[in-house]
DNA sequence: TACAAAACCCAGCGGAAAACCGGGGTATAC
DNA sequence: GTATACCCCGGTTTTCCGCTGGGTTTTGTA
């Protein structure tokens, strides 16, 4: 499984929403981009797709910008991998019809497979992530005294 | 885990060449090719880069051809991708240092993801796929009666 | 009401990787 | 010695990912 850039991107960019969630005070697609080191028209997509994946909600004009849809407990890793990546239609729309039987069986497999993956995506967390990120800062500032 | 064209044409031939294992007659490229409904110029490479890897022994000269190295069930789907998919050098040469703290923690993620995937990889070998096609055979043969 | 700050939308570009030839060389069975 | 196969290596095509730009719409604020 490829980490791509638009992954980590992406979740870079809800980590840090999910640091303000409970105030609601919008976070600009140009803080985030700065503060991640991002492309900022880049990010500006990703936020978009997350949108319409109903993990972000955004405010548009002045003072506006983007806050979590929802708590960061509910949104897992794989949530936000199937909003970006296509909305797997690959497995979709090909469910594995008509192939050779050869290929039909390799395809199972790599059901099995990403199954796999996905499990231990399902099992993370926004709120996983950023505890796990506390904790470890906690951590190297002990070592650092 | 996405299933390349590459992997996959790599697992045809293999279980294609795994059927006559032992009778050690070669099966040659355009045959396999043939059969398989596979560029064939694309599989020599693809059988080149087994054979490097110690999967798959040749044959040169007239009434040449391929032969699997070791017998079925010592070939796990692991080997097979590892050989093809550049030795993973991805995470050799970037084992992850000096990422910023939120990139480290993903990136720990995703050895974890990957490591699931690579194990439902090991556990089949080429003789599982063997099996699991024959007897898939013998059922739709069943119900056609 | 004007203006500025932000999200929104769409379209394209550049480079890299994946998939795929082609040509000439080399070993080997017959 | 010749036909048959693999061998090597480079080039081409195609696809996709990361990224950029231009112009529009919404909204807070002076």
């Amino acid at each position: 499984m490829e980490l791509s850039s638009k992954s980590e991107y992406a979740l870079l960019a809800l980590l840090q929403l999910a640091d303000r969630y409970q105030d609601d005070e919008p976070l600009q697609i140009r803080q985030i981009a700065a503060d991640q080191d991002i492309p900022d028209r880049y990010l500006e997509q990703l936020l978009a797709t997350l949108r319409r994946g109903g993990l972000v909600k955004s405010q548009r004009g002045a003072k506006g910008g983007y806050l979590l849809a929802r708590s960061p407990w509910t949104i897992s890793l794989l949530d936000v991998l199937r909003c970006l990546e296509g909305a797997d239609a690959n497995i979709a729309n090909d469910g594995g019809r008509d192939r050779p039987l050869e290929s039909a069986i390799i395809y199972e497999i790599w059901v099995e497979v990403d199954q796999a993956a996905n499990d231990v995506l399902q099992r993370y967390t926004l709120q996983d992530l950023k505890d796990r990120r506390d904790a470890r800062k906690q951590l190297d500032l002990m070592y650092y005294i």
